[in-house]
DNA sequence: AAGTCGAGCAACCGCGTTTAC
DNA sequence: GGTAAACGCGGTTGCTCGACT
């Protein structure tokens, strides 16, 4: 069945948007709001699918974008949420008000992958270019067996090195904990736990304007309070605490886990106990 | 001045997920 | 529960524009 079929019952328009059709599809969210996305064309007198105007108004001309040059603040921050989300766009994008996923991944693709490889760190892995390939080379001699699970784990591609109980056995817990990487790593442990809260929307911008997620408009954890969490991690970091050692989750059911939810509910399960103890004097530190 | 190249950006496409019937 | 439609996301394409030769 071909999708959106609504764009090919008729001739509708394609490529760049004029003056007149912002016009028009701005006026009309502003008047009426969203509502349906595949009516909107229609009331708002314009030939484009539903789709071509959900975009356009997200990447475009939703009222609170930014635009303009990224700060390096900004720059930073994307390169971070990199590397706990990989390409999850418009999960980072929800930490960055007033980006939009698309400008995001546009400027991690035309910018922040050169700078990084010239501060010579893989854009992928976000490991020194060096030790990507050994690190490969070792996994892949070391556990054989990983690969045949290899594909449960690409719901969370960049936790697979604190997370992977093949590359990280239980018996290291320290690995995860003490390299420059320690706050990444538990932020990752604690978003993954559900010891954060991330259910909660970033802007708080009316639904009726289609935006009040992610620039995409969907975002199934949102890091809220992403900036906090940082904090607190560094409030972690210098008040010593010791983490806690992993405890290992039951893998034999993440086979079964059909989902990359039933698999969160199972690192939950396994994280909550890991990190209990951590956890309540992460929560102190946030107040 | 004309041609080429690359960066930056806007928009499209395809697919997975969710929702409605 | 099955199916179709709608939605959302990430990858990709293609256009524009400025720098360079």
């Amino acid at each position: 069945m071909p999708r959106h079929s609504s764009c090919l019952k008729q001739k509708l328009r394609k490529g760049l948007w004029s003056p007149e059709e912002d016009e028009k599809l701005y006026s009309h969210i502003i008047t009426y709001g969203v509502g349906c996305w595949s009516s909107v064309p229609k009331l708002a007198g314009l030939l484009r699918c539903g789709k071509s105007c959900r975009l356009r108004w997200i990447n475009y001309l939703r009222p609170d974008l930014k635009r303009g040059k990224f700060s390096q603040q900004e720059e930073e921050l994307i390169i971070s949420l990199h590397q706990m989300l990989g390409n999850r766009w418009s999960q980072i994008a929800s930490q960055l008000p007033g980006r939009t996923d698309n400008e995001i991944k546009n400027l991690w693709n035309s910018c922040l992958k050169k700078k990084l490889r010239q501060r010579g760190i893989d854009p992928i892995t976000h490991l020194p270019l060096g030790e990507v390939k050994s690190q490969e080379t070792a996994s892949t001699t070391q556990h054989s067996n990983a690969a045949a699970a290899a594909a449960g784990y690409e719901h969370f591609p960049s936790m697979r090195p604190v997370l992977d109980p093949f590359l990280l056995p239980i018996e290291t817990p320290t690995t995860c904990f003490n390299s420059e990487d320690h706050n990444v790593s538990m932020y990752s442990h604690l978003a993954n736990s559900g010891l954060c809260d991330y259910g909660r929307t970033v802007l708080d911008v009316s639904d009726k304007f289609g935006y009040g997620e992610s620039s995409s408009n969907s975002s199934n954890w949102n890091c809220s309070d992403m900036i906090k969490n940082i904090e607190a991690f560094n409030w972690v970091s210098e008040s010593k605490v010791e983490p806690p050692a992993l405890i290992s989750p039951p893998w034999h059911e993440k086979q079964n886990a059909e989902s990359s939810e039933d698999y969160s509910t199972l690192l939950q399960t396994c994280l909550n106990a890991s990190v209990g103890a951590f956890a309540s004097e992460f929560v102190v530190g946030l107040f």
